[in-house]
DNA sequence: TTATAAAAGGATATAAATATCTTTTTATAA
DNA sequence: TTATAAAAAGATATTTATATCCTTTTATAA
C-alpha cells in the first residue's frame, strides 16, 4: 500500500489540476480542505512536490499552486517516486529474499504479474487524465457522504 | 507493500515448516538467525502468531515452534490478516475516496485487477506450499550472498 | 512604500512501527 | 525435586511516519 502522504499528494495534485482548469490557483487551505488532510501537513507535502518540480507554486498575494507547461503529463509513478521512493515496484511482495527472475522466491512468478500491473498503471496514468475523468463526472475525488 | 513484521512472519513460518519436516522444533534464536531479524522482535512476532493459533508453541526444555494437524493449510492471507489486518485487500490503491464498483475512483477498474490478483495469491498460496518449493530446491528463502 | 497574503523553511510534537530488555511461567531432563 | 531450557508477558526504548507550530521570505495590492 502507498503511504498516507503519497495518497494525500495524489489527491492534492488532482485537485490543483481541476482548479487550474478553472483558472484558479488554490492555496494550502483550500487544498487541505478538499483532500481532507491536516492543513500544516498538506503544506509540507505541497512544499515537497513543488521542490521536486512536480508542480509550481507562487508566493505572495494571489499566489498558490499550479501546473506549468512542462508539468502536464505528470504520472502517478513520478508522484510515488518523489514521495516514498520506488521500492513498491521492485521489492519482493512477501519479504522473501533472493527474488528476481534468475533466483526467484517461491512466489516470484505470480507476484511479478501483480507488481508489473501496478507499475503499468502508475507509469501510464497521469494526474491530468485522472482529473479529466473527474471533471467529466465519470469518477469522484471525494467521499460522497 | 506488506509491513516488515508481516514479512518476518511469513519467512519465520516457512522456516518453521521446513524444520518441522526434519522433525525439529526451532526456537526463537534459530528462527531469528535464519530470517535475519532481531531476536527479541522475532520473539514478539512468533508470540503473536502462536496466540492467534497460526502455529503452535511448546514451552520448556525441548520446546519450540511447530505446526499442529489443523494448521497445515495456513494461507498467506491468514498471516497478513493477523499481522496487519486486510486493508491492502480492500483499500483504494491511490487514496482516492469513494471507491467501489458502484462509485469508482478514476483508477478503480484497473486497480481492482491488480488488487484482486494479489488477493488471489494470498488466498491460494500456503506456507506449506512455499516451504515445499524451497525444500525441492525450486526457490530459496534466504539471500544468496 | 507599506500592509497583507501567501508559500518556504525550520523546529518541535505525536503516533505508530520497529526493536530491546527483564521477569515470569512452564516443561523437561537430570 | 531441582536446575535448566524454553516461550510468554510486560515494560521500555528507538526510529519512522504523521502532524503541528512558528518564523522568514516573497509578491502583490492598496
Amino acid at each position: 500500500m502507498l503511504s498516507k502522504s503519497t495518497e494525500y499528494a495524489i489527491r492534492a495534485l488532482v485537485f490543483i489540476q481541476l482548479r487550474n482548469w478553472e483558472q484558479k490557483r488554490p492555496g494550502v487551505g483550500e487544498v487541505a480542505r478538499e483532500i481532507e488532510a491536516p492543513e500544516a501537513y498538506t503544506a509540507k507535502i505541497l512544499q515537497t512536490l513543488a521542490k521536486h518540480k512536480l508542480m509550481d507554486s507562487a508566493k505572495g498575494r494571489g499566489g498558490g499552486f499550479f501546473f506549468g507547461e512542462n508539468q502536464s503529463s505528470l504520472t502517478l509513478y513520478d508522484v510515488i517516486h518523489v514521495m516514498e521512493g520506488d521500492a513498491c515496484f521492485h521489492k519482493c511482495g512477501f519479504g522473501l529474499k533472493s527474488c528476481n527472475d534468475h533466483n526467484p522466491c517461491p512466489l516470484h512468478d505470480k507476484y511479478v504479474v501483480v507488481r508489473d500491473g501496478f507499475f503499468e498503471i502508475a507509469k501510464t496514468e497521469t494526474i491530468s487524465a485522472l482529473s479529466d475523468s473527474i471533471r467529466r463526472g465519470d469518477a469522484v475525488l471525494n467521499r460522497i457522504v
